[in-house]
DNA sequence: AATTTTTATGATAGCGCTGTCATGTTTTTA
DNA sequence: TAAAAACATGACAGCGCTATCATAAAAATT
């Protein structure tokens, strides 16, 4: 009794059950004109009856696609992968490509990145934050013709695709958002070095408090790591150097959500002693409490986008989308 | 200025700088024997010379795998396919396999599993619940001989390979652990019906206090679905119907993360006032407040475990692991 | 020393498709 | 009404590998 793989059929199967040639089953399946519109519908019933569907590994061979789209992450976890992760399997679906997930952690060698590409010959890569930013990965896919959409990248470059939205701007209408509430000692919980998004929301904090004639002492700022713990030391830090803040803005959820852990644990209530504001509209923003305001982007959308891109090469002048951003007022934050 | 797909080294290029015939080389990528060790040496220096990797598309066509590993989801977010996905990525990079993730939201209709199994021809499958007891699915895969593996499923099946962990027993010790603080009156929080591991931990709850003599009441029990508000749903309920209980076991722990959040706002303090505990270990567990006494299972290594069941396809004997689990004890209960 | 077995290598035929070209047939345009 | 253009179809080569077979040398066995 052997397990025998059930031979799935061939596209000569399907052109012999329709009585036409080989050639005119595959320009059905590949959307080809110069097909009469009976012989496509009998082509059509007959890959039905027989469970027919291409090949991607044959497809790939002869053609020039191999109908596998990459998307390269430095970590699988995190909302922010998930939710990128659904819109992409959504617009992959589509389009009958498929997603492969690759897991580049060092982001200085393309070695990993040489031999996935060279053995899937991905029909193009998408790249998350921080890989959207790295130049040796960039540089590498560049060199060797390799469609890329990057997604939430900090700076941009005019030969690749990209979706992303205006860091700076949506840090300054956060930090404006929680000014018009009547805060004036407004903390900021920097992301990590490594997202170049980080420096660009840093900088869209401190041209909101400069456009409202507010200053940013130092101790105003703590560094964190876009994480839970990074969070709660930075609410430490700045609870030791700076009592006096009224808010604090960290530049992701995470890091907000271990702010308010500390703060909770220290006996600061949120937002009654103290506004918290985060960025992302992770998960976790709402599951807290209390529940976080913080700025929302539409990942699932971009993530789409991103693969439209890859499948649908443009102009070089159409090939960048800016996205909007919304804030997602919640419970944290107090105005004063 | 064109941006020309610089072409990847082909077998034969290699072949031809090492000076030797096509099949050599591609006995040296398929670890076969019979290839002396200098030409074995020659090989492999021309193939890094000329950056080759063999492609995918070529092997599959060819030979008989693909090297796609298939992951079926019925969503791609939370911690749990997080967690998978990162044991996977692990064990598909150490084999030169490729992860696709296909999201299959309907279970009982196979038409989007057999598009995707007939295009890609995985090498196997990787199922994760609730797809691991979807019968439909398992028929469909059996029919087609398509290897896989199930990851946390609830029933057994002898003829599917299986990692697994005993959820009856879990939530039995689990249950006894809340018992051995002094807990008599302990709810419980049901999971999502159709997840097979809900009945399971049910039952293994039920077991533990049936076996410490204690009375398990209707009103002790609250149905959930697995997520944040389903649990706080669930406190809800539980705390209007049985306001006595000292513990409450959810049976994940996004459940336990909705149930505290209803507790905090409703003037319940966990753990002085109720202990809450939770099944999973998920990320949230240690990014509540307070952290989360819960359940672990070592997922990672079962989704590296499934990856290789798939590979290395064994006796029919040794294609079922049980893991086994850990109780995480955290900062949620509290000894009466 | 003669035979079998093991080791080592390559030639050749596809795997299931798509690209290219050849060959008609129809429609449009001059 | 003839020439050109658009439409419709199929034959055939070949994508980059692996499987199968053939061949020959080396090692193990009679």
């Amino acid at each position: 009794m052997t397990k025998s793989l059930k031979k799935p059929a061939t596209m000569s199967d399907v052109a012999k059950e329709a009585g036409v040639s080989l050639k005119t089953v595959s320009r059905v399946f590949n959307n080809e004109k110069y097909v009469t519109e009976d012989k496509k519908a009998r082509i059509l019933e007959a890959a039905k009856t027989l469970n027919f569907q291409p090949a991607v590994a044959a497809r790939g061979l002869a053609g020039g696609r191999s109908f596998m789209i990459g998307l390269f992450v430095d970590d699988a976890s995190g909302d922010y992968v998930a939710k990128m992760m659904r819109g992409l399997v959504n617009a992959c679906d589509a389009t009958g490509t498929h997603l492969v997930v690759e897991v580049i952690r060092d982001l200085d060698d393309v070695s990993k990145v040489q031999r996935a590409v060279a053995s899937v010959r991905f029909d193009g890569v998408i790249l998350p934050p921080p890989l959207c930013d790295a130049p040796a990965l960039l540089a590498f896919l560049r060199e060797n013709g390799v469609p890329v959409a990057r997604i939430g990248a900090g700076q941009a470059l005019e030969d690749f695709a990209s979706v992303y939205i205006d860091e700076e701007l949506a840090a300054y209408k956060m930090t404006d958002y929680l000014i018009a509430k009547g805060h004036k000692k407004i903390g900021f919980i920097i992301g990590d070095p490594e997202h170049a998004c980080s420096a660009l929301r840093e900088t869209g904090y401190r041209r909101a408090m400069a456009a409202a004639g507010l200053t940013v002492e130092d101790r105003f700022l703590a560094q964190g790591y876009f994480n839970f713990p990074s969070g709660r030391d930075a609410a430490q830090t700045l609870m030791q150097g700076a009592p006096d803040l009224t808010a604090v803005f960290a530049s992701n959820d995470e890091m907000a959500a271990g702010a308010v852990d500390y703060l909770s644990n220290a006996g600061v209530r949120v937002p009654d002693d103290l506004s918290v504001v985060g960025f992302d509209d992770d998960i976790a923003a709402s599951m807290m409490s209390p529940t976080l305001t913080t700025v929302r982007q539409p990942i699932e959308d971009m993530a789409r986008q991103a693969h439209a891109l890859i499948c649908n090469p443009g102009d070089y002048q159409k090939i960048q989308h800016r996205f909007s951003v919304d804030i997602v007022e919640r419970q944290s934050v107090r105005a004063v």
